[in-house]
DNA sequence: GGTTGACCTTCCCATTACTGGAAGGACTAT
DNA sequence: ATAGTCCTTCCAGTAATGGGAAGGTCAACC
């Protein structure tokens, strides 16, 4: 398979997956023309990958996570701590969100939002003791 | 004043400073020996910059943040505007995290994760129509 | 055989918002 | 004079791609 094959299958950008070889993630087989040959496996990994990013993995989690994928000796406890700890990343972001929201609600709530120069928002964040 | 100083009661890492200075977001003048010589004004706006970006505002949004601070013509309206729609833009990063949540945790709770090696998160992550 | 057109390659630059570090000048205090 | 802390600029790196140039290859069609 060519790399267009791949992508169109995997559902990554061509541009991606050279990326994935050229950080070791994969290691596709050369043609006499210098084109890549994908074997199955390597399209196996990249829909895992593609998957795995979806999911918000970040690439060096996805690294080991691939292999732990490759290692038939793994134990799927250190699967699940790496899923575990990702989700408590999630959390975090979450949490982290949440708070800014909460806060610019407030302001922008108290913002007659009209014509007028007036403007809670930007004395909040001038920190002019507004309100 | 001088970057250490204005680093100091703005929050922002001098480096930061300098950033801000470089992409046009402030303009410190400049003493005899080379040294930025800030401003109260100047020292307003990183700590205007600061709360911003603690927010979660990007710097394009700060930039124009800044921009209707300093108008004193300007419409809350446009302030409010710009707050919305960020916190519209928190709301969909939220919701794409806990897309990806729901999934995972849908995978981690079928997953045993003891020594042996089975592991659902894999062959979620494989494709193999798992469960 | 020649010529599209779609593919492939590598290489370099850009993105966001910084952070780290090197090399060297300036200021303060002893 | 010297130490220590500050300041400067410049260069490079981060995460995970995306864009695009320059050039080689392949398959089809006339």
């Amino acid at each position: 398979m060519n790399i267009k094959d791949v992508a169109d299958r995997s559902g990554l950008p061509a541009k991606t997956i050279r990326y994935y070889e050229e950080i070791g993630l994969i290691r596709p087989l050369r043609g006499a023309n210098g084109y890549r040959a994908f074997r199955d496996s390597d399209l196996h990994k990249l829909a895992f990958l593609a998957r795995a990013r979806g999911l918000g993995f970040t690439i060096e989690e996805c690294r080991k996570l691939l292999a732990l994928y490759e290692d038939q000796a793994r134990a799927s406890s250190d699967v699940k701590a790496l899923a575990e700890a990702h989700l408590a990343d999630m959390d975090r972001k979450i949490a982290e969100l949440r708070a800014m929201q909460a806060t610019l609600r407030d302001l922008v709530k108290s913002c007659a939002g009209d014509q007028r120069p007036d403007c809670p928002i930007l004395s909040g964040l001038a920190g002019k003791d507004c309100c």
